[in-house]
DNA sequence: AATTTGACCCGAA
DNA sequence: ATTCGGGCCAAAT
C-alpha cells in the first residue's frame, strides 16, 4: 500500500491551507514559500484545483499577491469564492478584496512555531 | 516517456 | 500603469 498522502505537495498545501482562520486570506506564494517550494506558486493553485471534494480545505481564502480572487472561475458560479469572502465580512470590489494588507494570513509568520512544517 | 498545462510570482522593461 | 519572459514542478495527457 502506497501511503504517502501525508508527504504530498498537495497534502502539505493543504495543511497549510486549513489553518488560515476565518475572515483572514492568503496567498499561493505565501503558502509555496512556507511548505519549502518558493517558486511553486502555481501548484498550489492546482492543488486547490484538486480540493473540490475536501469539505474543510476553505479554498476561497487564497487569492494572488495583489489581493484579486484569481481563482474564482473554479468555484461552482461566478461569484461564489466572492460571496464566500463577503460572508466572513471582506470586502471585494472589482474581484479584489480592500483592506488585503490586514487581512493578510502569512504563514511564514503566524506560523513561525512549527518551523519543521516545511522539512516533510 | 515526453510534453503540456496551470486558481502564480517577480523582476525588468 | 501594463506587458513580458523565465522560473518552478506535480499532474494530466
Amino acid at each position: 500500500m502506497t501511503m504517502q498522502n501525508n508527504n504530498s505537495f498537495f497534502e502539505r498545501v493543504y495543511d497549510v491551507v486549513r489553518l488560515v482562520p476565518y475572515g483572514r486570506v492568503t496567498t499561493y506564494g505565501a503558502i509555496a514559500a512556507f511548505i519549502g517550494s518558493p517558486q511553486a506558486s502555481r501548484m498550489v493553485g492546482w492543488a486547490l484545483n484538486a480540493s473540490h471534494n475536501i469539505i474543510d480545505v476553505p479554498a476561497h481564502r487564497v487569492i494572488n499577491r495583489n489581493g484579486i480572487l484569481s481563482g474564482k472561475r473554479h468555484f461552482g458560479g461566478p461569484d461564489i469564492m466572492q460571496q464566500l469572502l463577503e460572508n466572513e465580512g471582506i470586502e471585494v470590489i472589482n474581484d479584489k478584496i480592500t483592506n488585503f494588507s490586514k487581512l493578510f494570513w502569512n504563514p511564514a509568520v503566524e506560523l513561525a512555531n512549527y518551523p519543521n512544517f516545511a522539512e516533510n
